[in-house]
DNA sequence: AGCATATATTGACAATCGTCAATATAGCCG
DNA sequence: CGGCTATATTGACGATTGTCAATATATGCT
């Protein structure tokens, strides 16, 4: 009942990997991914880069103009991109300036370039 | 009614920037965050991450066994991964075994630093 | 105060996604 | 053949997402 030494009995009938493990844990796999799905879409990139081009003065009503989606639409995407932490907004009367967050771009990328070239260029060749 | 020339008076009353485009189009876009909606998934992170550890010789029960979710959806993910063309696989016998495709992986990889860069780096600061 | 404009929020809706039980398919072995 | 095992597919379901019209909030102006 209790076979706990008999570990490459139990799994692995016929197969090879008997211990194999994401190297990435669930909580940092699931944080990378929420980081991806805001990237995700093809209307907050086209925001992202827009704020990139003009750094600190973009109003919402300019990005409006430039996107094919209603005002309360963009405005919901602002407001995801903002609660990511990948913008910020600033009030001046009656408009709204957003900025990219440079630096939080830039740990994300760093995050994102870890795990990347694990997958792309990592380890262990079989052959 | 053809008013071309008054550029600076028909759009932004008081707003800022006229000709705000993002540089990346919309197809261009949509192709872009296409891809980053499969890796925006921590299954599928997972997987690729241990497809990249062994690389040319995971069967799909090992994938099982290391991962919360049951048969039919670790299946559905490598169909994703599979149609995204960032893994591929080949029948042995009874099994099946997975592999990452780096090629594609590395391709993706470059298109991605290509925009970040230019998010978290790049041009025309108005201070 | 009252009006006008810019942005945010709400609520509804269709579409997509992640998951699983049930079932189908494919290959082995007796 | 018939049974067994590994993987894929189907179909259902709840959860999440993207979108918009309608409405609310905030600010400036007269």
């Amino acid at each position: 009942m209790i076979e706990l030494t008999e570990t490459t009995e139990d799994r692995a009938a016929g197969c090879c990997n008997p211990g194999l493990a994401p190297r990435i844990g669930p909580d940092e796999a699931r944080e990378l991914s929420d980081d991806l799905s805001i990237l995700a879409n093809p209307i907050r990139l086209q925001i992202l880069d827009m704020l990139a081009q003009r750094d600190g003065h973009v109003c919402v009503c300019d990005l409006e103009v430039a996107l094919p989606v209603k005002q309360p639409t963009v405005s919901h995407h602002l407001r995801l991109l903002r609660a990511a932490g990948m913008i910020d907004c600033e009030r001046r009367g009656l408009w709204v300036y957003y900025f990219v967050q440079r630096e939080s771009l830039a740990d994300l990328r760093a995050r994102m370039l870890d795990r990347f070239d694990a997958l792309a260029y990592s380890t262990e060749q079989h052959d």
